[in-house]
DNA sequence: GCCAACGTTGGC
DNA sequence: GCCAACGTTGGC
């Protein structure tokens, strides 16, 4: 049974159209700096977990798409290019630190809206819901992924 | 721009 | 290892 994940995107940076309309509808999650969401990438996420594309930072913060993680971990490669903002100049090629996953489009949803999930009684253990969350990347519940699909469907 | 919450850093 | 200071996140 596949795992699933709500991922956190500024959508400036990488919204559900940029991934629509990416090569293979896929783009790699370049930029994640905190260890706990590497870890979840490193050591928890399989190719077909289900992902919840989620617009942060913007106007309208919410679930925008459905998606799936695709392919192996590998480096962020972003950590080397100096230009980057996600440069690290403590990583190495040798030892990298920072890994990313790919994640292809499965559909664009309309936007379930914060306050909607808020509101929503099935979606109150979600942990991105959860008073002073900032990981980028939290694990979701078989139960939690279905709330959200019937949502999604209402 | 504000502010709460959390993560990271670095001196000791 | 402690902990204060600082930086970041992200909704509002």
């Amino acid at each position: 049974m596949n795992r699933h994940w709500l991922m956190k995107s500024e959508p400036d940076e990488a919204s559900i159209d940029h991934l629509a309309q990416a090569p293979q509808q896929t783009l790699p999650w370049t930029g994640v700096r905190n260890y706990q969401a590497r870890n979840f990438m490193r050591d928890a996420m399989r190719a077909g977990d289900g992902v919840l594309f989620y617009h942060s930072s913007c106007p309208q913060p919410g679930i925008a798409g459905l998606a799936q993680v695709v392919g192996d971990v590998r480096p962020d490669p972003t950590q080397f290019d100096a230009e980057s903002p996600y440069f690290d100049p403590k990583s190495s090629r040798d030892a990298p630190r920072w890994l990313l996953r790919d994640v292809q489009l499965l559909r664009k949803t309309r936007l379930l809206s914060l306050a909607e999930m808020r509101a929503a009684p099935t979606l109150a253990s979600l942990q991105v819901l959860q008073r002073g969350n900032r990981l980028s990347i939290t694990p979701v519940t078989p139960a939690e992924w279905q709330a959200v699909l019937a949502l999604l469907d209402a």
